[in-house]
DNA sequence: TTGCAATTAATGGTCCCACCATTTAGGATA
DNA sequence: TATCCTAAATGGTGGGACCATTAATTGCAA
């Protein structure tokens, strides 16, 4: 019997490729070679439609899925289409924020990362700012004095979000930068949450700002990334004594708990 | 004339809101307040769109788009329809590849990241791996033994992803793990089209491999990040010689560049 | 009773057509 | 010349029909 000494082959999961995902795919090798770039636009839906042989509805479903993933830009009217975007560094943050609106990473987790890389941003930037980079962040800081003395902290907490862009910024390292932001901005949001429901502003933010600022532009990095380090540590004990600012924590890592002892 | 004492307010670019999007922004408030968790079943789309009063098309782009962005999967037949998934941490592998195909990172932010990362990953991994952990890894050096001498070189460098894949997980940072499996899955490809290229293989792999572990269990971090970090050295050196393992690397490098410049 | 095959109903996937809303270009008019 | 109006292109939505897949149900036979 032939069957017997036939090799144990494994067969992939076939599962029948619907007509949007075609499309998808279609246009995504587009993309990947070159030959569809930022900016490019595609035929009409009806148009494309008809070329690809599909639907107008299915061709729909495949752009909207393109225009959700940040590939195209729909437009509306005469003169619209889809056109290609430009990388949209946004997404990563819609990444993290589902993951932890699904429950499946921690505040505890998003912090210690953000802890560690925003490490490595300091010690980058430190070493690559440019004088821009420097009057950015001089800049920055002073608007954060001014919002200060208004009593303004919900614009404070603005500022900072632009103040650990800028930073990462410096790195001139694009996929470093949009990691840390999006780390960033998820615990900015409970941040913003806490404050906008009254939570004790930081001390000195300011005058801590200045002097990180000053030791890294003294390429002290040590210093600075103490600084940094033990300014991070004070923020998320802060947010963690106010747990209402972070929704739904106890239910999250309740699920989290149960689906890994399901593990 | 009043007009002139009126304050200058800012006026936010208002967009016409679309069905599908308002549909997005219920079911994801759903989600994030956990009243939708993983599992849960969405009501059939012909239902739903009445409830929601809609028409089936517009509901079906929501729901696509919830689809691609990892939040919910759909399921064809009786008993089927849309369930709220796990998070997935594939979505962040794709935000990754579709900036890279769009050209808004490069090849060498790609490494630089990944070096630093993933000597993040190592300290922590050395510090929490447990004996499942050390068990895990040492299995998979003993398959990529076997693989090598079997002289399947692809398969190796399956292996090679499994291997920093388990050595993430034994972080016990979901966060840290996602983004440095994503970094290595897009460099793993441009490995994987060099050796389906012909591009000789690593040597002593095995060894480096069966070296660096012992460092890291015998706690000596140092040895294990100078070894890891000099080793994806030779790998990223590698991969800059044979370029034409990245697709379309110039042009990407060349349309970037001009970006930048009208920046 | 058991087991297997056919039927049926629920549900997502696709197509088609009509119509609306927005946007731009070009022409008409003062 | 400047302004307004109209028309056409294009995405957004609704509605209906039908197909394909899936799982429960039914029915027939051993």
């Amino acid at each position: 019997m032939p069957e017997q000494s036939a090799p144990p082959v494994q067969f992939a999961p076939i599962q029948t490729r619907r007509a949007f995902e075609e499309v998808c795919q279609r246009v995504r090798e587009q993309v990947s070679e070159g030959r569809l770039k930022p900016g490019d636009k595609l035929p009409a839906e009806r148009d494309l439609a008809q070329q690809l042989g599909v639907g107008r509805n299915a061709l729909r479903e495949a752009l909207r899925s393109l225009e959700i993933a940040g590939i195209v830009r729909l437009r509306k009217g005469v003169k619209g289409g889809a056109f290609i975007r430009e990388g949209d560094a946004g997404q990563m943050n819609r990444v993290v924020q589902d993951m932890f609106s699904l429950g499946s990473i921690t505040v505890d987790e998003l912090t210690e990362a953000r802890l560690h890389i925003q490490d490595l941003v300091v010690r980058l930037a430190g070493a690559r700012a440019t004088r821009a980079d420097w009057d950015a962040l001089d800049a920055n800081i002073d608007r954060t004095e001014a919002v200060t003395r208004s009593g303004d902290f919900l614009a404070r907490v603005e500022c900072s979000r632009e103040f650990y862009r800028l930073l990462a910024a410096a790195t001139r390292n694009d996929v470093l930068s949009m990691m840390v932001d999006s780390l960033t901005e998820i615990l900015m949001k409970f941040v913003y949450a806490r404050v906008a429901a009254g939570g004790k502003p930081q001390l000195r933010l300011v005058d801590k700002r200045r002097e990180f600022l000053a030791a890294l532009r003294a390429r002290d990095t040590t210093s600075a990334c103490r600084l940094m380090q033990s300014h991070l540590e004070s923020v998320h004990r802060l947010l963690k004594e106010f747990p209402h600012a972070i929704p739904s924590t106890e239910a999250r890592r309740l699920r989290q708990a149960l689906r890994r002892r399901a593990a």
